[in-house]
DNA sequence: TGATTCACG
DNA sequence: ACGTACGTGAATCAA
């Protein structure tokens, strides 16, 4: 037999302090379970052992501290997310079927070793898991220890035995309790000998192996004069911390390991997987997501599914007219293939493959006496797209609702949906008796609506779902369509410009420096600067040096190589992520098509990739350049139009600040308002750095501002930054009521919301961890403004596809920059088109603030905007 | 795969 | 006492 023994309370600490805090969407702490979990599947797999059991320590109660006292004595009192998280542990690991071990009285150590003892008792083997070094002791006669530890960053297991442990401490796992008793534990309250530390004692213990003999011998021995009176004056504590660091074998546990090879209970512990959200831990732990035990109190019917392949494009089509059609596409490389018709039980397949598909399609997707209620419509809108209809009367799409409900999410796979909204996925097996999944996930398209639809009308979110988030699926679809037409030989040549001056640049980096070295990596590059040059070093990372360009200006007189290696970082930015990552990108049609992702950010912003055209260099001039390779199609031009200040302009709103308010309705420079009324002198006395400083303050209050950071962004000292802010609250008082309620009022409903009620849940703002809880109070305060800002432009994008569809215009959208909207338009629409943009821009919704838009028109982006 | 860095709003 | 502004995506290194 084989066991393997686990430190709980060790491996728990591990697990809860490694993983960011995760709740479900009760607010229910999951991180200490999840880690534990996954840390206990990689020990499994390292050991495959006959039994698992897991020692947790039960402190015997002595008298009630209170938290002043025990903060007094230094303890560390396991924090409520953690302590909440144990017992829902435990009764997971029992349906697991795993053995809890714990006794009152007794550490988990002292379990660890009388389990240990047992194993090399009866020939058994054992692995000890646990974290603590202490446990090394036990490590012999056939029992290893895996020791899970950090490395870099990175979570390790080692494994030790006898030999292991002889080559890096020098002495047997048995010496390692006499090297203890002279040098102590703090953290365990073992004394031990004053003065004597890792080295000295494992120095003498190597030598003479026990404290018996060193004390016999004291005198006569080779052990320097200082360290032999520190050793006298301190025999008693010696020996007192050889009893204290001695783990015990002779904890009240049943030896017989056989008796821990339990059978598990699968259907409550995929109930509790379920339950907890730990979906990814099912399939790791081989469990079937079906065996959910069922909430419901009528005991659920078992669906028998059929799967029909169309063979008659029109008996479909006269099958779902004037009905609710609910289907699914099967997504395959990223574009639809065969589409997967629900009608009840019976689920017909329309295959890309028939030739009747394309003819279905078409008269599908026009048809408006059909509703449709599927999975991902801005996919099946590209796939209208392609066949140049358009796709009507679209009235659900899953993911949207999901996303919705759960922005925090990042995963609205139907499977992972059934699995969150309790939706059994009935087994569909074809004629070779192969499991079809996508047969079975089309059947719980319509019962996920069900359940959803009901959701997102509690929350107040209908009319976001289907009067912005659908239609605007519609609109990036053919966004994503359409493309942005590029330069291709403009890039190449800019990139083999910036690829020389990167390959000078290097040359005089090694010669500045002395050596030839990966000036890439952050690693390489720090031990050059900080140990080979000497340079000061100021920031650290978690893994070494900070090389950040921050840090790197701050050493820019301390050495010539620093400047050359902020020019070399800049252009191999240009080059790698925007002259080679673009060209790759670049499609047959001379277009790069991004792609927007609308479940994505937790605010409600859009998001792009492959490639992500929202993050085009613009701030220094050379990065500027690569705008210029960003055209208008032959005979168009591109019409650029951006908000002005619309984060400022819907934070007025929201807090109803009049101040704030008025200074936008008459036109007013906000920052240079705000710099006079910061530094309290009137507007013309405004010096421009004055209102640079108020502009950063503006940015601050919008992130929700910390004087410490604000001081760090605009050079100024603590106080000063400090009075800024308050000067700031003074003045803009609406302000001021506004961030504090904010606060108090996700605190009292779990999210924030914006003014279309978009939802943010805050299990942040419950935390006990100060760091943890001031984050969410920053993001109380700013996801209504950044989330009601994305509302805004996502229907004013909106309004502006129909406007220009309704004008007859060619003039079409093809990329949001968050604030910003760019249309390619025929040359002889353009003026037109500006002024639509504007006007559905500026007239998105009916605002206490007037929302202004400024646009211009060029032929490239560098032009345009 | 995670950490670091840096591009944007 | 603690660490320090919100939201993204891509390239690169190192384990």
């Amino acid at each position: 037999m084989k066991l393997l023994v686990i430190d709980g309370n060790s491996i728990v600490n591990r697990a809860f302090y490694g993983i960011r805090l995760l709740t479900t969407k009760n607010g229910e702490y999951t991180n200490a379970i999840y880690g534990f979990l996954k840390i206990m599947l990689k020990l499994q797999d390292i050991c495959s052992p006959d039994a698992v059991a897991v020692a947790f320590d039960v402190h015997a109660p002595t008298f009630r501290h209170n938290m002043y006292t025990e903060y007094k004595a230094g303890r560390h009192a396991m924090p409520e997310e953690l302590r909440a998280q144990m017992p829902v542990l435990k009764e997971l690991l029992n349906a697991l079927g795993y053995t809890i071990l714990e006794h009152e009285g007794w550490e988990a150590d002292d379990i660890l070793g009388t389990l240990a003892q047992c194993c090399r008792n009866n020939g058994d083997e054992c692995f000890i898991a646990t974290g603590d070094r202490d446990s090394l002791q036990l490590a012999h006669g056939g029992v290893k220890v895996l020791l899970a530890r950090t490395k870099m960053g990175q979570a390790v297991t080692d494994i030790y035995d006898e030999n292991v442990i002889m080559e890096e401490y020098g002495v047997t796992p048995a010496e390692l309790i006499q090297v203890k008793a002279l040098q102590g534990d703090s953290s365990d309250n073992i004394p031990g000998v004053a003065g004597v530390g890792a080295k000295t004692a494992l120095d003498l213990i190597s030598r003479f192996h026990t404290l018996d003999y060193i004390y016999d011998n004291l005198d006569t021995l080779d052990i320097k004069a200082g360290v032999k009176t520190k050793l006298a004056n301190d025999k008693e504590k010696a020996y007192l911390s050889l009893d204290l660091g001695r783990i015990r074998t002779d904890a009240p546990v049943d030896c017989d390991i056989r008796s821990y090879s339990k059978d598990r209970d699968s259907q409550k512990a995929v109930s509790m997987f379920v339950r907890l959200e730990l979906f990814s831990l099912i399939d790791k732990f081989n469990l079937n997501p079906n065996d959910a035990t069922v909430q419901e109190t009528e005991p659920e019917k078992v669906r028998e599914l059929s799967r029909l392949t169309c063979v008659d494009a029109d008996y479909l089509l006269d099958k779902v007219r004037g009905t609710d059609a609910y289907f699914y596409p099967n997504i395959i490389d990223g574009s639809i293939t065969d589409l997967y018709f629900a009608f009840g039980d019976e689920i017909i397949v329309m295959p890309s493959e028939t030739p009747e598909y394309s003819y279905f399609v078409r008269n599908f997707f026009e048809d408006e006496s059909i509703k449709k209620y599927s999975y991902n419509t801005k996919e099946l809108h590209r796939l209208a797209c392609k066949y140049g209809v358009a796709f009507k009367n679209v009235c659900g799409d899953l993911m949207l609702s999901a996303y919705l409900l759960r922005p925090s999410d990042n995963n609205y796979d139907v499977e992972h949906l059934c699995m969150e909204y309790g939706v059994t996925i009935p087994e569909f097996l074809n004629t070779l008796g192969e499991k079809d999944l996508t047969v079975s996930l089309a059947a719980v398209i319509k019962p996920l609506f069900d359940k959803t639809s009901k959701l997102i009308d509690d929350a107040g979110e209908t009319a976001l779902l289907t009067d912005i988030e659908l239609p605007l699926s519609a609109v990036l679809a053919k966004m994503e369509y359409a493309g942005f037409e590029v330069d291709r030989n403009g890039i190449e040549q800019f990139g083999k410009t910036l690829g020389e001056k990167i390959s000078e640049l290097t040359k005089s980096i090694y010669d500045s420096v002395g050596y030839e070295f990966n000036i890439n990596s952050p690693k390489q590059l720090g031990v050059a600067l900080f140990e080979d040059l000497g340079l000061p070093c100021k920031k650290k990372t978690k893994t070494g040096y900070s090389t950040n360009a921050e840090v790197l200006e701050g050493l820019i007189n301390a050495h010539p190589a620093i400047s050359q290696i902020l020019e070399y970082r800049s252009l191999s930015k240009l080059k790698s992520t925007y002259c080679d990552g673009l060209l790759k990108v670049i499609e047959d049609d001379g277009r790069i098509h991004t792609r927007f992702n609308q479940v994505e950010t937790r605010t409600g912003r859009i998001s792009s990739l492959e490639p992500n055209l929202q993050n085009i260099p613009i701030r220094t001039e050379l990065g500027r350049e690569m705008r210029k390779f960003f055209v208008a199609g032959d005979g168009k031009k591109l019409v650029d139009v951006d908000y002005s200040q619309i984060e400022l302009r819907v934070l007025s709103d929201l807090a109803d600040d009049k101040t704030m308010i008025n200074a936008f309705n008459h036109n007013d420079d906000i920052h240079t308002i705000t710099a006079s009324q910061v530094f309290n002198l009137p507007v013309e006395m405004v010096t421009p750095q004055m209102r640079s400083r108020a502009k950063a303050v503006n940015f601050g209050i919008v992130y929700g501002i910390g004087a410490f950071s604000l001081a760090k962004d605009i050079g100024v000292t603590n106080k000063e930054a400090k009075q800024y802010i308050d000067n700031y609250l003074a003045t803009y008082s609406g302000v001021d009521a506004y961030m504090k309620k904010m606060i108090e009022v996700a605190k009292d409903k779990g999210y924030s919301e914006t003014l279309f009620h978009r939802k943010r849940y805050l299990p942040e703002l419950a935390s006990s961890n100060h760091m943890m809880r001031a984050f969410g109070e920053r993001v109380a305060r700013n996801m209504p403004i950044q989330g009601t800002a994305a509302d805004i432009i996502k229907i004013a994008m909106v309004k502006v596809d129909k406007r220009l569809k309704e004008e007859n215009m060619q003039s079409h959208l093809i990329l949001q920059v968050h604030d910003e909207l760019i249309v390619e338009a025929p040359e002889n629409e353009a003026e037109k088109a500006l002024a639509i943009v504007t006007e559905e821009m500026e007239n998105a919704c009916k605002m206490k603030v007037l929302l202004r838009a400024d646009g211009k028109i060029g032929s490239t982006w560098y032009d345009a905007h």
